[in-house]
DNA sequence: TGTACATCAGTGAACGCGCGTTCACTGATGTAC
DNA sequence: TGTACATCAGTGAACGCGCGTTCACTGATGTAC
């Protein structure tokens, strides 16, 4: 009775030590949340399903959250971190000045696309409360990342009216294309550009009929 | 018994007849699902849920629909449709070549975000299929009001891929806005603005950054 | 015009299901002495 | 170092609910003669 249930995790270091305490479940239920997500859907997104999922009773999830919107949340939150990050670090990536919000965009775009069900639920839940999620918002978020690449791209710093709006119509046309880059209807012109990511800077590049614009060279 | 059952409804012609046969339930099922997601929003959108609003019992939808499902279809498949003819509206209203693109954005943000519950749905059974949906493709749709429009606004309509590219950008770009208009973080500006057409036309006027273009005037 | 009968479009009760949440419980852990 | 006890983080059974769907049924309608 020492060995067993006291001593290191020395089973596999990755697969679950099995006490009966958990150790981590508040991240445990998360990450299974993710799995469900990818795997079988936002629909099946139940807080008995991550339960399982994790190997743990329908009970025990109320130790850790409130109840099921506060865990679905707290994925969502994730989420959005993740977004961020992949934001900031396309940003990091590009020198030449105007370039960093269709970089971003893309960076956008292909986190939506690798992450369709966890990214339709982070959207789920601002649009219900009709607001942008928290985490959108925080100091060094993507949020702010894009002011600071829109400030780069030439747009006057001091005219907050022009900032916002252009910061909006670049979040919106990313959240836009995210929605509608895997129909299918697309899927030859994106192998006839060289893939999907080719695809996404080309629409981004097409843009601007929309204020009356001509089209790109 | 002559007259109660069958003679004319005279009760209030708006008002049900409250016949046995229904005469029109399939009619009224779409429409009842329809009052259920704009009253009670996407979630609420039960079969029972329909079948009650419509005063009728669970059971009856089914003589008119093969499942949930088919029934959904109808209802998003009547958004599509009057999506479509609020953009072909829209474009027989414009006269300057160029401004039909931004016309017709406003026009499809407007319907989206006058019926939010019936977009959603319409968007969400497009994503789920991954697939345009079938109402936005059919001849003389709003998708080829677009691509007419893109035409008048100088787009070369033999450059198929430019044509392509260009609609695309269009469509995702009025979807964005679609979803994000509702955010309350855009109210002050809005009210600034002077409503949210005006808030709606010039985000579709900042759309450029994403491009690599400066923004406007 | 009247009657017989097939078909249509409803009813309402029932099915099994998975859900979110609550409850009394118990095993494991950590702290005080 | 060892023991007593409070607290923490699980269990598993149960609750009521609304759901989609099926079923045997029945009232209303329309057609043939």
């Amino acid at each position: 009775m020492s060995e067993t249930l006291h001593s290191a995790p020395s089973a596999s270091a990755e697969e679950a030590p099995r006490r009966y305490h958990h150790g981590d479940l508040s991240r445990a239920l998360v990450a299974a949340g993710r799995q469900i997500l990818e795997r079988d859907g936002p629909d099946a997104l139940s807080l008995r399903a991550v339960a399982r999922e994790a190997g743990v009773s329908p009970a025990a999830p109320y130790h850790h959250f409130k109840d099921k919107a506060e865990l679905l949340e707290a994925v969502a939150h994730e989420g959005w971190e993740e977004l961020g990050g992949a934001i900031k670090e396309a940003r990091g990536r590009v020198d030449a000045p105007g370039a960093a919000p269709g970089e971003i965009g893309v960076a956008y775009v292909t986190f939506a696309r690798k992450n369709p069900a966890l990214y339709r639920i982070m959207y789920r839940m601002a649009c219900d409360r009709e607001a942008m999620p928290e985490g959108a918002k925080s100091e060094d978020s993507g949020w702010d990342q894009v002011r600071a690449a829109i400030i780069e791209a030439g747009v006057d710093p001091h005219d907050e009216r022009a900032m916002m709006l252009t910061q909006i119509a670049a979040w919106c046309t990313a959240h836009g294309v995210a929605e509608m880059a895997g129909f299918k209807e697309f899927d030859s012109l994106k192998a006839a550009l060289g893939g999907e990511e080719a695809f996404i800077r080309e629409v981004f590049r097409h843009v601007g009929v929309m204020s009356g614009r001509r089209s790109p060279s």
